[in-house]
DNA sequence: TGCCGGGATGACAACGTTGTCAAATTAGCA
DNA sequence: TGCTAATTTGACAACGTTGTCATCCCGGCA
């Protein structure tokens, strides 16, 4: 800058003035600045100017998420994204991948370089330290998972509602022995859905026999493993409610293997890529992510342009989407 | 970090000293100064740091990618993080949407913060402007697709080789009329993959028809709606090579739709999610995202080291998945 | 002519940190 | 005891920018 200056034969401050659109500097003076920055390939330095400015903004916000490369979370990653352009900031992420320590190390690399505000996917579950953060003034919206020991906005999807919905549809097709496939009782979203599905056994006066629930399940082989074991039960189930995209991978698999996909219905919570073109078609739960991430990302915003309001607290609704496997009779 | 100071009874620098783990700090002090650090919730502000250091550095880089929410471009940028995260390096991402002003605009709000490097999936065809960066040490690595009017590193897929293998691959199990689905030719990667087929049809000594190709689709739509048409032309090509994952559904959906998934081959260009669970399995000329985006984050680092070896361009092979769609004879 | 008001411009300090170098303290040794 | 060397600590400037305030210049008016 100081050789912009020089080359235009100006003040600092006359650049400062030209680089901000500051009003009250000449057009001459204006045009020779510009000529200078553009012969000189200056470059504004936003980090020493936030330094200095009085409301210090970077804008950079930070993004924590469960795995970048995760359909729903970069689903989510991209809304927040096109939302943050329009303002001409940009996005830092990060993934967790359950860890908690990973959450806090994350939450710290953010606020040392002083993001605006923060979008977090948590994985653990006591954010009272996120308090300090919250006292300088960033911004924090949680979503997919609430918060703990914490008020905060937040962006969720009707985890319960949809899992009632599914079992709602199975049962109206004639389905009495449902199995539930869960992932890790731990993640909040996880355990909201395995108690729509009880509450919804109840709803339609059906038992809840715990030899058809299998919780805590990780990833498409444990799915598949365990759909197997279920299957192989004296009744076995007519129908399986998988609570997890990878854990209806599984139960997929496990079906086709068995030839038994067009006999055992199946529902899946959260939409999976090309679950229209098997045969049958994967009927599921649809999560809507680029709704959560746009919906975050404006809660986001509207608390940086000064919005004092009480914690908002989004439901994203769910929606069933009837492709074949959900529709097959006992 | 004055307040830590005066709580802790010592100088700032003693403090700045702390912080960054400098040696010659007794450890009575050191000890003060961290109940001081731990009591005011003091957070070290990284922009001030950077700004002050010799170096300069900001402990983050920018990753300039097509979509950050396509599976090809997330997996590659999950690839990416992991390899910054060993070294307490944070990413910041934006997508591109094949938008050349974009991709200029993400260059100067990433300088602008001052990043260490730059992974770049360049939409644009010159780079020139990008001389800059590097006059001002940023180093840059392209991915994917090969910068144009400047050398830098690159880490691509063996777009051509592949192809070549998908053809060769549908020829040996008899076919000669086998159709060609291409994304924008405006695009490296696409352009490359036509060459592949047209070399690998000479090779074969097979004719190529002007009619069985079809390029410049966007889009599943488009690719659904050419593969139909081309389907209905007699005599029919045998098989379809599609050059891009999107396609490759495009195609996948209209040879269902007239019911001929099982009497003509189809060999798509980049893996797609439960390609293995449909009937007949998709084989697929398959990528390697992870490997690229890990070889580019490695590439990246190494020059951040002070590595000033001529530019390296690494190739990173593709392999052939057969499912059983590539394996239908004519 | 002299004075006033207003717009353009610049000098200087400050943002939060680290590099440099000097001062203070301690230890070691003749 | 007196001197040197090593170790610990701090004062101060500097990084690149912007906020504050003073100065300068010009036209308008009495």
């Amino acid at each position: 800058m100081r050789d912009v200056a020089a080359l235009a034969g100006v003040s600092l401050k006359t650049v400062s003035r030209v680089i901000n659109a500051e009003p009250g500097v000449s057009a001459e003076l204006a045009s020779r600045v510009g000529a200078a920055i553009d012969r000189l390939d200056y470059r504004h330095n936003l980090q020493a100017s936030s330094l200095r400015r009085v409301d210090g903004k970077s804008a950079t916000i930070g993004v924590i998420l469960e795995d970048i490369a995760n359909p729903f979370s970069s689903t989510l990653h991209r809304a927040i994204e096109n939302v943050a352009v329009k303002r001409g900031v940009l996005v830092l992420a990060g993934s967790l991948e359950e860890d908690e320590a990973r959450e806090r190390e994350l939450v710290s690399a953010f606020a040392s370089r002083r993001v605006d505000g923060l979008v977090i996917m948590p994985a653990s579950h006591d954010h009272s330290y996120l308090l300090n953060e919250r006292k300088a003034g960033t911004p924090l919206v949680f979503v997919d998972r609430p918060p703990a020991f914490l008020d905060a906005d937040t962006v969720l999807t009707d985890n319960l509602g949809g899992a009632r919905r599914g079992i709602q549809h199975l049962a109206a097709h004639g389905h009495r022995r449902i199995a539930y496939l869960g992932d890790l009782q731990s993640i909040m979203t996880a355990a909201l859905r395995y108690q729509g599905y009880r509450e919804e056994l109840d709803a339609q006066q059906l038992p809840l026999d715990p030899e058809l629930v299998r919780l805590d399940l990780r990833g498409i082989e444990r799915a598949e493993a365990e759909t197997t074991k279920l299957l192989a039960l004296r009744p076995a189930p007519t129908a399986i409610f998988a609570a997890q995209n990878l854990l209806t991978i599984g139960a997929c698999r496990a079906l086709r293997r068995l030839g038994l996909h067009h006999k055992v219905a199946l529902v899946g919570f959260d939409d999976i890529m090309l679950a229209d073109m098997l045969d049958p078609g994967i009927t599921v739960i649809a999560q809507d992510p680029a709704a959560m991430g746009t919906a975050a990302a404006e809660l986001l915003f509207r608390r940086l342009d000064g919005d004092r309001s009480p914690t908002a607290h989004q439901v994203i609704p769910t929606r069933l989407i009837a492709r074949g496997s959900g529709e097959i009779a006992p």
